[in-house]
DNA sequence: ACAATAACATAGCAAAGGCTATATTTCCAA
DNA sequence: TTGGAAATATAGCCTTTGCTATGTTATTGT
């Protein structure tokens, strides 16, 4: 170990320990970031035209058509969505509770963004990687910074 | 193709290219956001107690020290860092530059968050992955939303 | 001065998330 | 009803970012 005890010099560091601790929850946050956005999207396809295929995912993330295959093994076995070969895909009970909850989420957050004055398009490319790293005692001083016109 | 031109039905779904851009644009910053978050720290490191450290950046990133072996590695090729076998790092001027506006805007977020309401320690965890997906203009509207005692 | 310890370097592995190329299945239209 | 196009499945590869284990160099205390 470094031997400076001189903690007045103490800039703008925090504890080890707690900076750490930052840094961990958003390399965690990051994990589930693509479980989310792939789930909330297969609902929106699902609301929007009845069905969820992987090209339409593929094209909407800009990605590949056997990345969001893999992907869709992925979230099969963890149980947000059930899969028949060569058809669709849909959504569970908690895929789509994660759906929900991540719409909602991603929502507010957009609104806010517009509401404090960024533009609809920043606010919707921000938004997309905001949303995640947003825990719900903020989400909720998001929601009370929004006006009723943006919701 | 689905052929269903029926757009009237298009619930909250925006153009294809246009969420495609939106999720392009978050997978970029993610690439980003490792340079950035090493370069930040080891500005602060720096500043507090004049050298940098493997150990310490490990410590306080939270990861093991290889990892931070490597890493150093890429920041060394990529000109950000320079570092001597077996002696600490130091920032090239592109890296002191890429330090300065990180850190400003990690500082001017968190500061953000505080003044609508959210505790400190949640600001600082939630900072921690927000700044990275954060524009110009949305730093911008952070800005001005943010009184002049939180900065 | 030199052994012990701390820091750093390096090798090798794994998982995640991309890709291209290609095989297989389904579906629609002639 | 059947052949071609579109969608899906699968194989195999790459990069990034993490890990453990272990070797090598510096530093420090006696």
């Amino acid at each position: 170990m470094n031997e400076k005890h001189d903690q007045a010099i103490e800039s703008s560091l925090v504890a080890p320990d707690t900076q750490m601790e930052s840094f961990r929850q958003a390399r965690n946050n990051r994990r589930s970031e693509l479980v989310e956005d792939y789930v909330e999207l297969i609902a929106d396809l699902i609301a929007d035209g009845g069905e969820a295929r992987q090209v339409d995912i593929a094209q909407r993330l800009g990605v590949a058509q056997p990345t969001v295959a893999k992907m869709l093994k992925r979230l099969s076995a963890e149980g947000y969505i059930q899969q028949r070969p060569y058809r669709g895909v849909f959504l569970t009970g908690t895929g789509k509770e994660l759906a929900r909850v991540s719409r909602e989420r991603h929502q507010i957050v957009e609104s806010f963004l517009c509401s404090i004055g960024v533009s609809v398009e920043t606010a919707r490319m921000n938004a997309e990687g905001i949303e995640h790293h947003v825990s719900p005692e903020t989400l909720e001083a998001m929601k009370r910074f929004t006006p009723k016109r943006h919701l």
